[in-house]
DNA sequence: AAGTGGTCTAGACCACGAA
DNA sequence: TCGTGGTCTAGACCACTTA
């Protein structure tokens, strides 16, 4: 890391193998072979069989993100965290619901709409729908006193998940719950999770105005 | 991977050491190590020494993004790039930007504003500036034809950045740009990057309305 | 004090992929 | 064909953390 830092390997430049640099540093090849392994996880390098390893030209670099529950974000934020469930129905997937996520029409869901309060302050609107073929149990919780996400956390062992992030203006129900005006740029998150293939949610949680998202690396 | 998937390993458990699993599974402890360190990168597990290893309670915890260049992000999309820059001025920086950078009072920067297109349409409107003290070279580069990105990844050897990720209304430059109403919900990228400890780079990227950021895992 | 993961070594064989 | 990285082994010592 320090010779790229440096400059001494420049992009686009060859590396010597692994035994070289074994030999150059006076350590295990494995030991080369995990520190370079990790360079190329982090994207500085590229590796091939034969062809040897070599600096990135354009660091297609990553940035990576927690995604913590809301709670602990709020409270890691050094605010109380308040919650609320605003409405809770079920009936057949809409439409677009149902192509989202590969439903078949008219399939039994559970729609919950909840405030997470920051301070007392709104701070974000959760519109979730859980499917009810998958997670029948959803049926029977009680989601007034904590949100279905810390419900979900506990009762799933493990989901692929699809996440998008875009900016939206806040429709009518949104403004009103986080007390601005309609048409408000909103960061919005959206979430899909399946379990072995199956969909199991969609939610849609909408930030207060100004909600900012960073990492550093 | 598959017992945590399976919920045989439920969320909040202690798995075996590390010595027993390379007995169960008939593999070296390195094996299972590089197993088990690789899932705790991932975010599915927790690592601590006397401890032992333990099933994340949410195990869903982080999302990584690729940040190509914008060029490559076009053209991947199957859509012509174009590039076009619209301002390019140098001069003391103001003071928010000082401040942000942490510059000393009037340090010279240069400020560029540039249009990438992708099949003729305006994609994103790039905001940058550039601190001249760090990289002097930036006042004599001509940025006319491909972007001060593309220039920045090919000098610089390595760097620190900041991402932040936010919703944030349109002005009037660029929503004339973008060919939208002001006010309208933009994406916006903010990007800090420093080299050895010195600021390189702000630049604030403002994609086209809709514009939505996604990854899966 | 003791148990756990963290790391390294020296060696081996394998899989990919360019020539 | 053969050079490169990919992976695994068996063993060793160390560092951190809790009891």
């Amino acid at each position: 890391m320090a010779r790229l830092a440096q400059g001494i390997w420049k992009p686009g430049a060859t590396l010597p193998t692994e035994a070289d640099l074994a030999r150059t540093y006076g350590c295990a090849r494995a030991t080369v072979n995990r520190a370079m392994r990790e360079l190329a996880e982090e994207g500085f390098l590229d590796r091939r069989r034969k062809t040897g390893t070599q600096v990135r030209l354009a660091p297609v670099r990553q940035a990576r993100f927690d995604i913590p529950l809301i709670r602990r974000e709020i409270e890691a934020g050094g605010a109380g965290y308040g919650y609320a469930l605003i409405a809770r129905t079920d009936g057949p997937a809409p439409g677009w619901l149902a192509e989202r996520l590969g439903l078949s029409p008219g399939a039994p869901v559970l729609h919950l709409v909840c405030l997470h309060r920051a301070g007392g302050a709104a701070f974000q609107v959760e519109d979730r729908w859980i499917n009810l073929d998958t997670l029948p149990a959803a049926r029977t919780a009680d989601f007034s006193q904590t949100g279905p996400n810390e419900w979900l956390v506990a009762t799933i062992p493990f989901s692929d998940v699809e996440i998008g992030f875009s900016a939206v203006p806040a429709g009518a129900p949104e403004a009103g719950l986080l007390g601005c005006a309609p048409g408000t740029p909103l960061f919005q998150t959206d979430r899909t999770t399946w379990l072995n293939g199956q969909p199991v949610t969609f939610v849609r949680l909408m930030h207060r105005p100004g909600y900012r998202m960073t990492t550093r690396y």
